[in-house]
RNA sequence: UGGGGCGUAGCCAAGCGGUAAGGCAGCGGUUUUUGGUACCGCCAUUCCCAGGUUCGAAUCCUGGCGCCCCAG
Protein backbone atom coordinates (compact mmCIF):
# COMPACT_ATOMS: atom_id res chain seq x y z
CA UNK A 1 0.00 0.00 0.00
CA UNK A 2 2.90 2.50 0.65
CA UNK A 3 4.36 2.07 -2.53
CA UNK A 4 1.25 2.86 -3.92
CA UNK A 5 0.91 5.85 -1.84
CA UNK A 6 4.15 7.19 -2.78
CA UNK A 7 3.70 7.49 -6.07
CA UNK A 8 0.43 7.35 -7.12
CA UNK A 9 -2.89 8.89 -7.31
CA UNK A 10 -4.31 6.81 -9.61
CA UNK A 11 -6.71 4.18 -9.57
CA UNK A 12 -5.32 0.44 -9.92
CA UNK A 13 -6.11 -0.99 -13.31
CA UNK A 14 -7.35 -4.11 -12.32
CA UNK A 15 -9.69 -3.59 -9.68
CA UNK A 16 -10.91 0.09 -10.06
CA UNK A 17 -10.47 0.60 -6.68
CA UNK A 18 -7.65 3.28 -5.21
CA UNK A 19 -4.71 2.95 -3.06
CA UNK A 20 -6.86 1.97 -0.04
CA UNK A 21 -8.81 -0.24 -1.66
CA UNK A 22 -11.70 1.44 -1.96
CA UNK A 23 -14.02 2.74 -4.59
CA UNK A 24 -13.83 6.18 -6.14
CA UNK A 25 -11.36 9.13 -6.83
CA UNK A 26 -9.00 9.81 -3.85
CA UNK A 27 -9.85 13.13 -3.58
CA UNK A 28 -13.55 12.12 -3.30
CA UNK A 29 -12.43 9.28 -0.03
CA UNK A 30 -12.17 10.72 3.21
CA UNK A 31 -9.64 8.94 5.74
CA UNK A 32 -9.44 10.05 9.07
CA UNK A 33 -5.86 9.45 10.46
CA UNK A 34 -5.31 8.84 14.17
CA UNK A 35 -2.16 11.27 14.91
CA UNK A 36 -0.49 10.37 18.30
CA UNK A 37 2.21 13.52 17.79
CA UNK A 38 4.76 10.96 17.00
CA UNK A 39 6.63 9.85 13.68
CA UNK A 40 4.46 6.61 12.58
CA UNK A 41 1.28 8.75 12.58
CA UNK A 42 2.70 11.53 11.16
CA UNK A 43 4.34 9.98 8.63
CA UNK A 44 1.13 7.71 8.00
CA UNK A 45 -1.26 10.92 7.07
CA UNK A 46 1.22 12.45 5.16
CA UNK A 47 1.67 9.46 2.27
CA UNK A 48 -1.99 9.85 2.27
CA UNK A 49 -1.85 13.26 1.82
CA UNK A 50 0.36 12.30 -0.74
CA UNK A 51 -2.02 10.04 -2.14
CA UNK A 52 -4.39 12.36 -3.14
CA UNK A 53 -6.94 11.34 -0.16
CA UNK A 54 -8.66 13.96 2.14
CA UNK A 55 -7.25 13.18 5.04
CA UNK A 56 -8.22 14.59 8.31
CA UNK A 57 -5.85 13.88 11.68
CA UNK A 58 -7.64 13.28 14.78
CA UNK A 59 -5.56 13.18 17.76
CA UNK A 60 -7.01 12.24 21.06
CA UNK A 61 -6.34 13.82 23.76
CA UNK A 62 -5.82 10.50 26.10
CA UNK A 63 -4.72 12.31 29.72
CA UNK A 64 -4.06 15.25 32.12
CA UNK A 65 -0.46 16.07 30.50
CA UNK A 66 0.68 17.49 33.96
CA UNK A 67 4.02 17.06 35.09
CA UNK A 68 4.54 14.62 32.20
CA UNK A 69 3.97 17.10 29.49
CA UNK A 70 7.58 17.31 28.53
CA UNK A 71 8.35 13.86 28.93
CA UNK A 72 10.10 12.03 25.79
CA UNK A 73 8.58 8.95 24.41
CA UNK A 74 5.31 9.76 25.64
CA UNK A 75 1.66 10.30 23.25
CA UNK A 76 -1.42 11.97 23.43
CA UNK A 77 -0.93 14.48 26.00
CA UNK A 78 0.97 17.71 26.27
CA UNK A 79 3.39 18.92 23.75
CA UNK A 80 2.43 15.78 21.38
CA UNK A 81 -0.93 17.24 20.90
CA UNK A 82 1.02 20.19 19.73
CA UNK A 83 3.14 18.19 17.29
CA UNK A 84 0.50 16.43 15.97
CA UNK A 85 -1.11 19.81 15.18
CA UNK A 86 2.20 21.16 14.00
CA UNK A 87 2.92 18.46 11.26
CA UNK A 88 -0.92 18.24 10.10
CA UNK A 89 -0.47 21.68 9.45
CA UNK A 90 3.08 20.98 7.35
CA UNK A 91 1.12 18.61 5.84
CA UNK A 92 -2.02 21.08 4.60
CA UNK A 93 -4.79 18.62 6.77
CA UNK A 94 -7.20 19.77 8.80
CA UNK A 95 -6.37 18.42 12.47
CA UNK A 96 -8.61 17.86 15.48
CA UNK A 97 -8.47 17.00 18.84
CA UNK A 98 -10.91 15.63 20.71
CA UNK A 99 -10.72 15.32 24.67
CA UNK A 100 -11.41 11.43 25.72
CA UNK A 101 -9.35 11.56 28.99
CA UNK A 102 -12.90 10.57 30.99
CA UNK A 103 -13.36 8.04 28.25
CA UNK A 104 -9.43 6.99 28.37
CA UNK A 105 -9.44 6.91 32.09
CA UNK A 106 -12.80 4.42 32.19
CA UNK A 107 -11.84 1.81 29.68
CA UNK A 108 -7.72 2.09 30.25
CA UNK A 109 -7.09 3.22 32.90
CA UNK A 110 -9.07 2.05 35.70
CA UNK A 111 -9.42 -1.51 34.08
CA UNK A 112 -5.38 -1.68 34.21
CA UNK A 113 -5.32 -0.74 38.03
CA UNK A 114 -7.93 -3.46 39.00
CA UNK A 115 -6.32 -5.94 36.71
CA UNK A 116 -2.84 -5.64 39.08
CA UNK A 117 -5.01 -5.88 41.86
CA UNK A 118 -6.12 -9.24 40.54
CA UNK A 119 -2.81 -10.60 40.36
CA UNK A 120 -2.43 -9.79 36.55
CA UNK A 121 -0.27 -8.14 34.32
CA UNK A 122 -2.54 -5.94 31.98
CA UNK A 123 -1.48 -4.67 28.64
CA UNK A 124 -3.06 -0.95 28.50
CA UNK A 125 -2.05 -0.51 24.98
CA UNK A 126 -4.02 -3.31 23.38
CA UNK A 127 -7.26 -2.11 25.68
CA UNK A 128 -6.56 1.34 24.08
CA UNK A 129 -6.76 0.10 20.78
CA UNK A 130 -9.72 -1.74 21.47
CA UNK A 131 -11.50 0.83 22.94
CA UNK A 132 -10.91 4.10 22.41
CA UNK A 133 -9.01 3.75 19.08
CA UNK A 134 -10.95 1.11 16.89
CA UNK A 135 -14.24 2.03 18.82
CA UNK A 136 -14.49 5.28 20.11
CA UNK A 137 -12.45 7.35 17.16
CA UNK A 138 -13.64 4.48 14.39
CA UNK A 139 -17.02 5.95 15.49
CA UNK A 140 -15.71 9.57 14.94
CA UNK A 141 -14.50 8.62 11.72
CA UNK A 142 -17.75 7.25 10.19
CA UNK A 143 -19.37 10.21 11.63
CA UNK A 144 -17.32 12.71 10.20
CA UNK A 145 -18.36 10.60 6.30
CA UNK A 146 -14.80 8.59 6.18
CA UNK A 147 -14.31 5.47 4.66
CA UNK A 148 -11.52 4.60 6.72
CA UNK A 149 -9.61 4.62 10.18
CA UNK A 150 -5.91 5.27 9.40
CA UNK A 151 -3.38 4.59 12.04
CA UNK A 152 0.42 4.50 12.08
CA UNK A 153 1.02 1.33 13.49
CA UNK A 154 3.21 -1.29 11.96
CA UNK A 155 1.07 -3.88 10.98
CA UNK A 156 -0.29 -5.27 7.09
CA UNK A 157 -3.95 -5.44 5.92
CA UNK A 158 -5.41 -6.38 2.56
CA UNK A 159 -8.40 -7.40 1.11
CA UNK A 160 -9.38 -11.26 0.98
CA UNK A 161 -12.30 -11.87 -0.20
CA UNK A 162 -15.73 -10.01 0.80
CA UNK A 163 -12.97 -8.72 3.72
CA UNK A 164 -10.08 -7.69 5.15
CA UNK A 165 -7.61 -9.55 6.74
CA UNK A 166 -4.32 -8.16 9.25
CA UNK A 167 -1.08 -9.36 8.57
CA UNK A 168 2.65 -8.86 9.91
CA UNK A 169 4.55 -5.54 8.64
CA UNK A 170 7.32 -5.78 6.56
CA UNK A 171 9.64 -4.47 9.27
CA UNK A 172 9.46 -7.43 11.37
CA UNK A 173 11.42 -6.05 14.10
CA UNK A 174 8.66 -3.15 14.60
CA UNK A 175 6.32 -5.07 14.30
CA UNK A 176 3.09 -4.08 16.44
CA UNK A 177 0.57 -6.64 15.55
CA UNK A 178 0.58 -7.92 19.35
CA UNK A 179 -1.27 -4.89 19.88
CA UNK A 180 -3.66 -5.30 17.88
CA UNK A 181 -5.07 -8.86 18.04
CA UNK A 182 -8.13 -7.59 19.71
CA UNK A 183 -9.51 -5.66 16.48
CA UNK A 184 -12.64 -7.28 15.39
CA UNK A 185 -13.21 -8.45 11.67
CA UNK A 186 -15.81 -5.19 11.34
CA UNK A 187 -12.87 -2.88 12.32
CA UNK A 188 -10.43 -4.72 10.46
CA UNK A 189 -12.38 -3.82 7.34
CA UNK A 190 -12.55 -0.14 8.02
CA UNK A 191 -9.06 0.44 8.83
CA UNK A 192 -6.12 0.85 6.78
CA UNK A 193 -1.98 0.96 7.77
CA UNK A 194 0.14 3.02 5.63
CA UNK A 195 3.44 2.30 7.29
CA UNK A 196 2.70 -1.84 6.76
CA UNK A 197 5.43 -1.81 4.46
CA UNK A 198 8.20 -0.04 5.33
CA UNK A 199 11.09 -0.09 7.66
CA UNK A 200 11.42 2.45 10.64
CA UNK A 201 14.47 4.23 8.94
CA UNK A 202 12.51 5.13 5.71
CA UNK A 203 9.54 6.02 7.61
CA UNK A 204 12.05 8.78 9.55
CA UNK A 205 13.35 9.80 5.72
CA UNK A 206 10.05 10.61 4.67
CA UNK A 207 9.44 12.49 7.64
CA UNK A 208 12.10 14.23 7.35
CA UNK A 209 11.81 14.94 3.09
CA UNK A 210 7.79 15.61 4.17
CA UNK A 211 9.63 18.81 6.38
CA UNK A 212 8.34 17.14 9.60
CA UNK A 213 9.95 18.55 12.97
CA UNK A 214 9.28 15.82 14.76
CA UNK A 215 11.26 13.77 12.38
CA UNK A 216 14.07 12.62 14.86
CA UNK A 217 11.22 12.45 17.73
CA UNK A 218 12.12 9.58 20.08
CA UNK A 219 10.18 6.20 19.79
CA UNK A 220 7.68 6.63 22.54
CA UNK A 221 7.92 3.36 25.13
CA UNK A 222 6.47 2.58 28.43
CA UNK A 223 3.37 3.33 29.24
CA UNK A 224 1.98 6.73 28.04
CA UNK A 225 0.05 7.44 31.17
CA UNK A 226 2.64 6.57 33.41
CA UNK A 227 6.24 8.08 34.46
CA UNK A 228 8.86 6.21 33.57
CA UNK A 229 8.79 3.28 35.64
CA UNK A 230 6.73 3.34 38.19
CA UNK A 231 3.51 2.48 37.14
CA UNK A 232 2.94 1.05 40.59
CA UNK A 233 2.46 4.80 42.00
CA UNK A 234 -0.40 5.62 39.70
CA UNK A 235 -2.04 2.25 40.90
CA UNK A 236 -1.51 2.70 44.41
CA UNK A 237 -2.99 6.52 44.13
CA UNK A 238 -5.87 4.46 42.46
CA UNK A 239 -6.57 1.93 44.79
CA UNK A 240 -5.05 3.70 47.74
CA UNK A 241 -6.95 1.00 49.97
CA UNK A 242 -6.24 -2.03 47.70
CA UNK A 243 -2.29 -2.68 48.55
CA UNK A 244 -2.12 -5.26 50.82
CA UNK A 245 1.76 -6.23 51.76
CA UNK A 246 2.45 -9.47 51.66
CA UNK A 247 4.76 -12.55 52.12
CA UNK A 248 7.48 -13.61 49.52
CA UNK A 249 7.21 -17.37 49.45
CA UNK A 250 9.03 -20.32 47.82
CA UNK A 251 7.22 -23.25 46.16
CA UNK A 252 7.43 -25.54 49.08
CA UNK A 253 5.86 -22.20 50.78
CA UNK A 254 9.06 -21.10 53.28
CA UNK A 255 8.61 -17.37 53.83
CA UNK A 256 11.53 -15.73 52.30
CA UNK A 257 10.79 -12.25 52.71
CA UNK A 258 8.27 -9.73 52.40
CA UNK A 259 6.44 -6.99 49.90
CA UNK A 260 4.48 -4.29 49.42
CA UNK A 261 1.47 -5.51 47.14
CA UNK A 262 0.98 -8.08 44.66
CA UNK A 263 0.70 -5.00 41.95
CA UNK A 264 4.29 -4.43 41.83
CA UNK A 265 4.93 -7.84 40.46
CA UNK A 266 4.42 -9.92 37.47
CA UNK A 267 4.82 -13.32 36.43
CA UNK A 268 8.31 -14.37 35.22
CA UNK A 269 9.79 -10.99 37.08
CA UNK A 270 13.36 -10.97 38.50
CA UNK A 271 14.38 -7.90 39.74
CA UNK A 272 13.05 -6.44 42.87
CA UNK A 273 12.26 -9.19 44.40
CA UNK A 274 14.80 -8.39 47.40
CA UNK A 275 15.30 -11.91 48.04
CA UNK A 276 17.93 -14.30 47.18
CA UNK A 277 17.79 -18.23 47.55
CA UNK A 278 20.35 -20.65 46.44
CA UNK A 279 22.48 -18.73 44.46
CA UNK A 280 20.61 -19.06 41.47
CA UNK A 281 18.32 -16.49 40.49
CA UNK A 282 14.62 -16.71 41.58
CA UNK A 283 11.81 -15.29 39.33
CA UNK A 284 8.24 -14.81 40.11
CA UNK A 285 6.16 -18.01 39.05
CA UNK A 286 2.48 -17.16 40.24
CA UNK A 287 0.70 -14.69 42.30
CA UNK A 288 -1.99 -15.26 44.37
CA UNK A 289 -3.79 -11.47 45.46
CA UNK A 290 -6.53 -13.58 47.90
CA UNK A 291 -3.47 -14.03 50.11
CA UNK A 292 -1.89 -11.25 49.17
CA UNK A 293 1.46 -14.13 48.29
CA UNK A 294 3.66 -13.70 45.85
CA UNK A 295 5.22 -17.70 44.86
CA UNK A 296 9.08 -17.29 43.63
CA UNK A 297 11.01 -20.08 41.89
CA UNK A 298 14.20 -20.80 39.94
CA UNK A 299 14.29 -20.10 36.11
CA UNK A 300 12.57 -23.74 35.69
CA UNK A 301 9.67 -23.57 37.51
CA UNK A 302 8.68 -20.74 34.99
CA UNK A 303 8.28 -23.16 32.02
CA UNK A 304 5.25 -23.12 30.46
CA UNK A 305 3.41 -25.10 27.72
CA UNK A 306 0.18 -24.13 27.66
CA UNK A 307 -1.92 -21.04 28.32
CA UNK A 308 -6.18 -20.50 28.91
CA UNK A 309 -7.22 -17.68 26.78
CA UNK A 310 -10.52 -15.48 27.60
CA UNK A 311 -12.18 -12.67 25.59
CA UNK A 312 -11.32 -14.94 22.42
CA UNK A 313 -10.73 -12.87 18.88
CA UNK A 314 -10.95 -15.15 16.40
CA UNK A 315 -9.86 -13.33 12.86
CA UNK A 316 -8.84 -16.48 10.66
CA UNK A 317 -11.12 -18.36 8.12
CA UNK A 318 -14.48 -19.96 9.31
CA UNK A 319 -16.01 -20.28 12.46
CA UNK A 320 -14.03 -20.95 15.96
CA UNK A 321 -16.01 -24.12 17.07
CA UNK A 322 -15.22 -25.71 13.60
CA UNK A 323 -10.93 -26.08 14.14
CA UNK A 324 -9.76 -29.31 14.04
CA UNK A 325 -10.07 -31.64 16.85
CA UNK A 326 -6.22 -32.36 17.32
CA UNK A 327 -5.81 -28.46 17.42
CA UNK A 328 -4.79 -26.14 15.01
CA UNK A 329 -1.43 -25.56 14.25
CA UNK A 330 -0.51 -21.81 14.69
CA UNK A 331 2.09 -19.75 15.70
CA UNK A 332 1.57 -18.40 19.28
CA UNK A 333 3.29 -14.75 20.47
CA UNK A 334 2.75 -14.41 24.54
CA UNK A 335 4.72 -11.29 24.53
CA UNK A 336 5.44 -8.26 22.24
CA UNK A 337 9.01 -8.52 22.19
CA UNK A 338 9.61 -12.29 21.11
CA UNK A 339 9.78 -13.93 17.66
CA UNK A 340 6.27 -16.35 17.17
CA UNK A 341 6.55 -20.23 18.36
CA UNK A 342 5.24 -23.22 16.98
CA UNK A 343 1.57 -23.90 19.17
CA UNK A 344 -1.43 -25.62 18.79
CA UNK A 345 -4.93 -23.67 19.43
CA UNK A 346 -8.02 -25.92 20.95
CA UNK A 347 -11.44 -24.78 21.30
CA UNK A 348 -13.51 -27.23 24.00
CA UNK A 349 -16.81 -28.02 24.17
CA UNK A 350 -17.54 -25.01 26.28
CA UNK A 351 -16.32 -22.93 24.14
CA UNK A 352 -12.92 -22.30 26.16
CA UNK A 353 -9.81 -21.51 24.32
CA UNK A 354 -6.47 -23.08 25.14
CA UNK A 355 -2.86 -22.69 23.35
CA UNK A 356 -0.14 -25.52 23.58
CA UNK A 357 3.31 -24.09 23.31
CA UNK A 358 5.06 -26.73 22.01
CA UNK A 359 8.16 -25.54 22.73
CA UNK A 360 7.36 -23.99 25.68
CA UNK A 361 7.43 -20.37 26.92
CA UNK A 362 8.93 -18.70 29.96
CA UNK A 363 7.33 -16.84 31.99
CA UNK A 364 3.73 -16.49 30.89
CA UNK A 365 1.69 -13.90 32.43
CA UNK A 366 -1.96 -13.85 33.40
CA UNK A 367 -3.66 -10.94 31.79
CA UNK A 368 -0.77 -10.46 28.63
CA UNK A 369 -1.84 -11.49 25.52
CA UNK A 370 -1.27 -14.61 23.09
CA UNK A 371 -0.94 -13.72 19.80
CA UNK A 372 -1.57 -16.27 17.24
CA UNK A 373 -0.57 -16.31 13.74
CA UNK A 374 -0.40 -18.78 10.71
CA UNK A 375 3.20 -18.25 9.80
CA UNK A 376 6.41 -17.30 11.24
CA UNK A 377 7.85 -14.27 9.84
CA UNK A 378 6.63 -11.15 7.75
CA UNK A 379 3.47 -11.32 6.32
CA UNK A 380 1.96 -14.07 8.31
CA UNK A 381 -1.35 -13.49 9.13
CA UNK A 382 -3.17 -12.68 12.52
CA UNK A 383 -5.21 -15.48 13.38
CA UNK A 384 -6.30 -13.52 16.18
CA UNK A 385 -6.04 -13.90 20.16
CA UNK A 386 -6.98 -13.96 23.68
CA UNK A 387 -5.88 -12.63 27.09
CA UNK A 388 -4.01 -15.53 29.26
CA UNK A 389 -6.52 -16.33 32.06
CA UNK A 390 -4.97 -17.32 35.37
CA UNK A 391 -5.59 -20.99 36.56
CA UNK A 392 -3.97 -24.41 37.85
CA UNK A 393 -1.92 -25.60 35.21
CA UNK A 394 -3.03 -28.74 33.83
CA UNK A 395 -6.12 -28.48 34.21
CA UNK A 396 -9.03 -29.64 31.81
CA UNK A 397 -6.96 -30.54 28.91
CA UNK A 398 -9.36 -33.34 27.51
CA UNK A 399 -5.71 -34.89 25.96
CA UNK A 400 -4.30 -35.05 29.78
CA UNK A 401 -7.81 -36.35 31.00
CA UNK A 402 -8.14 -39.21 28.77
CA UNK A 403 -4.33 -40.23 29.58
CA UNK A 404 -5.69 -40.34 33.11
CA UNK A 405 -8.51 -42.61 32.72
CA UNK A 406 -6.54 -45.10 30.86
C1' U B 1 35.42 -21.36 80.85
C1' G B 2 37.55 -29.51 79.09
C1' G B 3 38.12 -30.28 73.72
C1' G B 4 37.28 -28.80 68.63
C1' G B 5 35.60 -25.39 64.80
C1' C B 6 34.32 -20.73 62.75
C1' G B 7 34.10 -15.28 62.23
C1' U B 8 35.60 -12.02 54.44
C1' A B 9 29.89 -6.85 51.34
C1' G B 10 22.59 -7.43 52.88
C1' C B 11 23.13 -13.24 52.11
C1' C B 12 26.24 -17.48 50.52
C1' A B 13 31.31 -17.94 49.59
C1' A B 14 36.78 -18.45 47.38
C1' G B 15 41.37 -17.12 49.15
C1' C B 16 45.70 -20.04 53.51
C1' G B 17 52.36 -14.54 53.32
C1' G B 18 52.48 -10.91 47.93
C1' U B 19 48.59 -6.74 47.70
C1' A B 20 40.22 -9.21 48.32
C1' A B 21 37.28 -14.73 42.92
C1' G B 22 32.30 -15.93 42.02
C1' G B 23 26.96 -16.35 42.83
C1' C B 24 22.37 -14.23 44.96
C1' A B 25 20.33 -9.47 46.40
C1' G B 26 20.90 -4.12 45.28
C1' C B 27 21.96 0.08 41.96
C1' G B 28 22.69 2.20 36.93
C1' G B 29 22.19 1.47 31.73
C1' U B 30 21.08 -0.97 26.74
C1' U B 31 17.07 -3.47 24.30
C1' U B 32 11.40 -2.84 24.07
C1' U B 33 4.61 1.45 21.75
C1' U B 34 2.66 -3.22 27.95
C1' G B 35 4.85 -5.58 32.31
C1' G B 36 8.77 -8.83 32.54
C1' U B 37 13.01 -11.40 30.46
C1' A B 38 17.93 -11.04 28.39
C1' C B 39 22.37 -8.29 27.99
C1' C B 40 26.13 -4.60 29.75
C1' G B 41 28.25 -1.84 33.77
C1' C B 42 28.76 -0.64 39.13
C1' C B 43 28.89 -2.63 43.98
C1' A B 44 34.63 -4.65 50.50
C1' U B 45 41.45 0.44 50.17
C1' U B 46 39.34 -3.94 53.09
C1' C B 47 38.71 -9.33 55.55
C1' C B 48 35.16 -9.45 64.15
C1' C B 49 38.46 -6.16 67.40
C1' A B 50 43.39 -4.81 69.51
C1' G B 51 48.42 -5.58 69.47
C1' G B 52 52.78 -8.19 67.31
C1' U B 53 56.12 -10.74 63.47
C1' U B 54 57.37 -9.37 58.31
C1' C B 55 59.81 -5.40 52.90
C1' G B 56 54.73 -7.12 52.71
C1' A B 57 49.19 -10.21 56.63
C1' A B 58 42.41 -11.66 55.29
C1' U B 59 46.21 -15.24 55.44
C1' C B 60 51.51 -16.31 60.82
C1' C B 61 51.66 -15.19 66.48
C1' U B 62 49.29 -13.19 71.16
C1' G B 63 45.13 -11.37 73.64
C1' G B 64 40.04 -10.07 73.55
C1' C B 65 34.88 -10.47 71.73
C1' G B 66 31.04 -13.32 69.29
C1' C B 67 28.89 -17.67 67.36
C1' C B 68 28.67 -23.17 66.61
C1' C B 69 29.67 -28.35 67.84
C1' C B 70 31.30 -32.34 71.16
C1' A B 71 31.92 -33.55 76.11
C1' G B 72 30.86 -32.76 81.22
Amino acid sequence: MASALLHSSRLQPATGLNALDLPGRPEDTRVVVAMSGGVDSSVAAGLLKRGGFDVVGITLQLYDAGEQARRTGSCCAGVDIADAAAAAEVLGIPHYVLDYERRFREAVIEPFADAYMRGETPVPCISCNQTVKFADLLETARSLDASALATGHYIRSAPRGAHRVLLRPKDEDRDQSYFLFATTQEQVDFLRFPLGDLPKPEVRRLAAEMGLKIAEKPDSQDICFVAKGYYADIIEKLRPDAARAGEIVDIEGRVLGRHEGVHRFTVGQRRGLGVSGGGEPLYVVRIEPEAARVVVGPADALDAHEAALRDFNWLGDGALEDLPAGGLPVWAKVRSTRPPAPAHLFVEQGGDVRVRLISGERGVAPGQACVLYDGEGSGARILGGGFIRRENPGAGWPELQLRRTA
